[in-house]
DNA sequence: CTGTTAGCGCTTTCAT
DNA sequence: ATGAAAGCGCTAACAG
């Protein structure tokens, strides 16, 4: 900037007045200022500009992966709404392990983030979070879940456990009684624990009892889902039906029960939660709970962006129950056999 | 880190060495300056560091798109390597536009990022990075794609124009001469050209004529997938074979072929490309070539995170034909019409 | 309209 | 081992 004024034969002030606010400076000027900054391949420093006026333009975000189609709408969500207001956004995946998401936090504090975007609040970090939002030194979001009320943090989410009541009632409106569910790690994320409350009040409400051995645990993967079908079909008695708590466990399942030779929802009926993208995709497409992730990423961004004295937000966003072919009545069967014989010679 | 100072009752400067070299300072002082720092809930500002070192810790990332298990993966391995040396990567998508991704180079480079990391270059925006590259601001390097040698630009990438021959001969080794494609945006991608021209190649080696009625260009989404199958279907001398140049499009095509009643490979073979986590869970699993984004992803922050002045470097990985069941023999049709029918029935 | 000056939070000589 | 002072690139307040 030095040698752009020196080479416009101004000072640096009218440097930085002609390039971010021409209005104050004369025409000529600024054209000259305009022509010396192009002459030199002068590129502002935003950072230098933050540091000065004690404030800053980026926002953090964490998810728990970048490498989910859903997590990734969300991702785009943010990035368009920051981008509108100027703001560049430092991203990072904790993976699922709270250890990477404390260093995350802990290095987006340090780059001195406006704002910081959080997917979830591990039980672990909860005491930490609230607490930054205490210090007032940047504005926090949780998304992808609405914590307990009295928080005072602002949030863009959806009811969770209402979610999975529903998509359990759907199970049990089409006959089911033993209902298995694959979850996420809910230990460890409060949004997972609500899915699996979900499912227990729907059992509950209908009088069906809770199996514990029904409900298995496990990382959100395709692999995962297909290991955590296996087990639950190997059982003595195998549910006809199993509500998995995100679509990629749901697609794990339905391989599982390909190479078993069952037929969906024929013989046991799969149902996921997010409406994944591929999941209308699946053969028989899965029965899901739609979410707005995009619109998840929009609102928080908006929160974001806001200065850091402006009142908390939340926002509980509706989800659909998108009914497909993977979840049908119970017994049925009968004419099962023997569609059960050619399926087996069609999947490889 | 002044309040620190005044609490600890030494200098600034002693502060500084206190938090960031505490072998220079006494440990009494280390101590008491901890415990200050504690109290007052000190935290270090990076971007100061930063703008006073003239230097930098943050890298710029640009992928097409953040809604990909497959550019996550390569997410993950840029973020995994980076946060090991005490980087933080601002994260931006293209969406296949042009404009997009020029606002995104610009604000990235407006924040003084230390290194930009590039999936695949634009033809517009090559000239452009070139420059860049030249100005020694930062450092460049590109990703998923090898550019033309003489480029002088650092990369990481495959050769796409060989994996796609190779595909191609797989097609033709199983009998199929009538081999349709499904590719991306080619008019913008260096990535995606390369990918048609080795299958253009594959084919002018067999004897094959090149038909370009069975080339459909395509955004790279499922939907996308599903009609450019549907228009190639249609058409007068459907292909028995269709190449999609990415998994997505494959898994949309599958889908076409499905509603169509086809069997695959029974009546119409698919093959994609990239191996997303998806593909072997399809029905039937998809035949794709495997590349492992997460190295790629790995290597180019290895490059990304060198000081300024490090010489270029080129990584060409290796990628592997992953023959699963979406792939078969042209002709082995009779058995195909029964199989069919049930087929119309299992599928919603 | 434009220049001068002070200073953001930090690090790094250079003294002591 | 510690402190004083200069300065990174920029902007805002104040003068002219």
């Amino acid at each position: 900037m030095r040698e752009v004024a020196r080479r416009a034969k101004v000072s640096v002030a009218t440097v930085s007045r002609a390039l971010r606010s021409p209005e104050q400076v004369s025409p000529a000027t600024v054209e000259r200022v305009r022509r010396a900054a192009e002459e030199l391949g002068y590129v502002y420093n935003a950072t230098a500009s933050d540091i000065l006026r004690g404030r800053s333009t980026v926002v953090g975000l964490v998810v728990p992966t970048s490498s989910s189609t859903l997590f990734g709408e969300t991702i785009h969500g943010v990035q368009d709404v920051t981008a509108e207001h100027g703001f560049s956004v430092i991203q990072g995946a904790s993976r699922y392990d709270d250890d990477r998401e404390e260093r995350l936090i802990a290095s987006l504090l340090e780059r001195r983030v406006h704002a910081l975007i959080l997917t979830g609040v591990t039980l672990r970090n909860e005491a930490r979070i609230r607490r930054l939002a205490k210090d007032h030194c940047a504005r926090i979001v949780v998304v992808w879940e609405k914590p307990k009320a009295d928080v005072g943090i602002s949030y863009v989410g959806f009811d969770n456990r209402s979610a999975a009541e529903r998509m359990t009632n759907h199970l049990i409106g089409l006959g089911h009684r033993r209902i298995g569910m694959i979850v996420g790690p809910y230990s460890r994320s409060a949004r997972v624990k609500h899915r699996l409350e979900g499912y227990r009040d729907a059992l509950d409400k209908a009088g069906l009892p809770f199996d514990p051995d029904l409900v298995v645990e496990r990382r959100p993967d395709l692999l995962e889902g297909r290991e955590a079908m296996n087990s639950l079909m190997s059982q003595e008695e195998p549910p006809t039906a199993v509500f998995a708590a995100s679509d990629l466990l749901a697609i794990g399942a339905l391989k599982a029960a390909r190479l078993r030779g069952l037929s969906v929802p024929g013989d046991v009926s799969i149902a996921g939660f997010d409406d994944m993208n591929f999941s209308a995709y699946q053969d028989p497409p899965i029965t899901t709970m739609r979410v707005d992730a995009y619109r998840i990423g929009q609102l928080a961004a908006q929160i974001a962006v806001e200065p850091i004295g402006a009142p908390v937000r939340n926002y509980c966003l509706d989800c659909d129950l998108v009914i497909r072919g993977s979840t049908g009545r119970y017994a049925l069967s009968g004419a099962t056999d023997e569609r059960l014989q050619t399926r087996e010679e069609n999947s490889k």
